[in-house]
DNA sequence: TAACTTATACCCTAATTTTGGTATTCATAT
DNA sequence: ATATGAATACCAAAATTAGGGTATAAGTTA
C-alpha cells in the first residue's frame, strides 16, 4: 500500500513538530511537507501533490479556511481536513463549504488525528460528535425546505419511454429500490413484504422492459433518466 | 452523576443480549429496558423516560426509522441513535429527519457504541467518517441553495472524484461491462480472460468506490455521469 | 360473469454473485 | 533486492438472484 501524501500547515512550532513526530512511525502516511503559513499554498500543492492536507485553521497571513479554497482550486481530489481549537458554529460551515471534508480539534489525541487523516483519504469525513451536531443542525434547518417538493412519489427522472410506462406503480417502487443498490431482503424490509413478492414485481419489471438482470435494469432506467425526456432541451 | 436512561429496541436476541452485557458493568449507563420490537414504543418511552435509546434500523412491525418519529413526539429530549447494518444514504436521511441523532455501524465495536451513547447524550452526534461524508454531500447541496451568490471559485464538484480517480484502466473497463449490464462470464468473454479474473477486478472495484454489489456501483457510476458511452441494454 | 392485472406469498432448483483464500507473472518503485 | 500494484487464474463456500411453478384476494374491464 502506498503511504497517503499529507501536507501539514501549522503556524505553532510545538504543535508541527508534534504531527511531525506523529506520523514518522506511521507506514500508512508520509509526510511530504509541513508549513508555518500558506502564503505559497497553491505553489506547495502543486509542487507536492497531497492526497491529504492538515490544515490550521487559525495562521498569519491567511487563515485555514481561506487557504482551503485556494487547495481546492489548484488540487480538487486534495481533501483538506482542519485543525481547531474552537467549535465556533460559523467557522465550521465556512470551513465546509470552502470544501474542507474533515474537522477536528487540536485537543484530539494523536491516533484521533491519524484516523481523521486515514478516514478522509478513504473518503470519509471525520468530525467529533459535537461537531456533526452542528451540521446536523444546518441538514434540519434546509432539509425542510428541500423536503416541500419531494414527498414519497417516485425520485426517478421523468422518463417517457413506451416500456417503462407499463410498470405498475408497485413496480416503479421496487424499480427504484434496484437502483438505490438494495438487494431484495432490503428491498423487502423498506416496503414490508416478503423478499418472494419482490423477486415477482422484479421478474414483471425484466418482462416490460425486456431485461434480464439487475444490472440491465438499472442502466435501463438511469440511462433513460440521463438522456431521457426532461425539461432540458438540450438532448 | 446519575447515569444516564437507556431503551434499547433490537430485534435480534443474540445482538440485544450483547448490549446489555455491554452496559451491565458501565458506570454511567443504566439500562432501563430492552425490546425485540417498537409495537409499544409511545407507551415504552412515556414509563421508562429514557435519555438515551438504541435503536435498529429494521425491526419486524415497525422500522426504527418509524418508531423514532413516535419517540420524538412523546418524549422529544430523548436522543435517538440508530444501529444499522447499512450505509444506504436514502436510509440515513430518513432517519435524521426523523429526528435520529447518531447513527452507527453494529459492526462497531463495543467502546465504540458506549462512546456513542454518552456523545449522543452530551448533544453531540455520533456517526461513522463515511455516513459523516453522506451528510456533508447533503449539506454541500442544499449550501447552494443558501449561498446564491456564488463569488467566483468552482468548488461545487465536491465530491469529485477521488474514488472513481482510483481505479485501474482494467478495473474501468470491467465497470463498463457492469453498466452495461453484463454478468461476469458476459464480460470475461468481452475480454478474453476468466470469469474468475473478472470477479477479482470487480472486488477491487468495490473495495475503491465503497460500494459492495453490481447495483451500488452502477449506480454510482452512472449517476455521476461517468458513462462511458456505450450501447444500451433497451435496444 | 369471465378475463385480466396487481399485489401478495410460498415452493423448489439452477445460476450467479459475493467472500475468502492462494498463486504466478510483470512492471514499477524503494 | 524487495516490495507493491496490476492482471491473471484457480478453489471452495455462502449468499443472492433468476426462472419455474402454484395460489389467494382485490380491483378492473370486456
Amino acid at each position: 500500500m502506498t503511504p497517503l501524501r499529507l501536507v501539514i500547515f501549522e503556524d505553532n512550532h510545538h504543535f508541527r513538530e508534534s504531527l511531525l513526530q506523529l506520523f514518522r512511525y506511521t507506514e500508512e502516511v508520509d509526510v511530504v511537507g509541513a508549513f508555518p503559513n500558506c502564503l505559497r499554498v497553491q505553489e506547495v500543492v502543486n509542487n507536492l501533490k497531497p492526497d491529504v492536507i492538515l490544515m490550521d485553521i487559525d495562521m498569519p497571513g491567511m487563515t485555514g479556511i481561506e487557504a482551503t479554497v485556494l487547495v481546492k482550486e489548484v488540487q480538487p481530489n486534495a481533501q483538506v481536513v482542519m485543525l481547531t481549537v474552537s467549535e465556533e458554529e460559523e467557522r465550521i460551515f465556512q470551513a465546509l463549504r470552502n470544501g474542507a471534508t474533515g474537522y477536528i480539534l487540536k485537543k484530539a489525541g494523536s491516533e484521533e488525528i491519524l484516523d481523521a487523516v486515514i478516514a478522509v483519504s478513504q473518503g470519509g469525513s471525520p468530525m467529533t460528535p459535537a461537531i456533526a451536531r452542528k451540521v446536523l443542525r444546518f441538514f434540519h434547518g434546509s432539509d425542510q425546505s428541500n423536503k416541500q417538493q419531494n414527498t414519497n412519489t417516485a425520485k426517478l427522472p421523468e422518463i417517457h419511454d413506451q416500456l417503462f410506462d407499463s410498470l405498475s406503480p408497485r413496480e416503479l417502487e421496487i424499480l427504484e429500490g434496484l437502483v438505490d443498490g438494495l438487494s431484495y431482503k432490503m428491498i423487502a424490509a423498506r416496503y414490508f413484504i416478503s423478499a418472494d413478492t419482490v423477486k415477482n414485481h422484479i421478474q414483471g419489471i425484466y418482462r416490460k422492459l425486456h431485461v434480464n438482470s439487475k444490472g440491465e435494469a438499472i442502466s435501463y432506467v438511469l440511462k433513460k433518466g440521463i438522456t431521457g425526456s426532461r425539461n432540458d432541451p438540450s438532448s
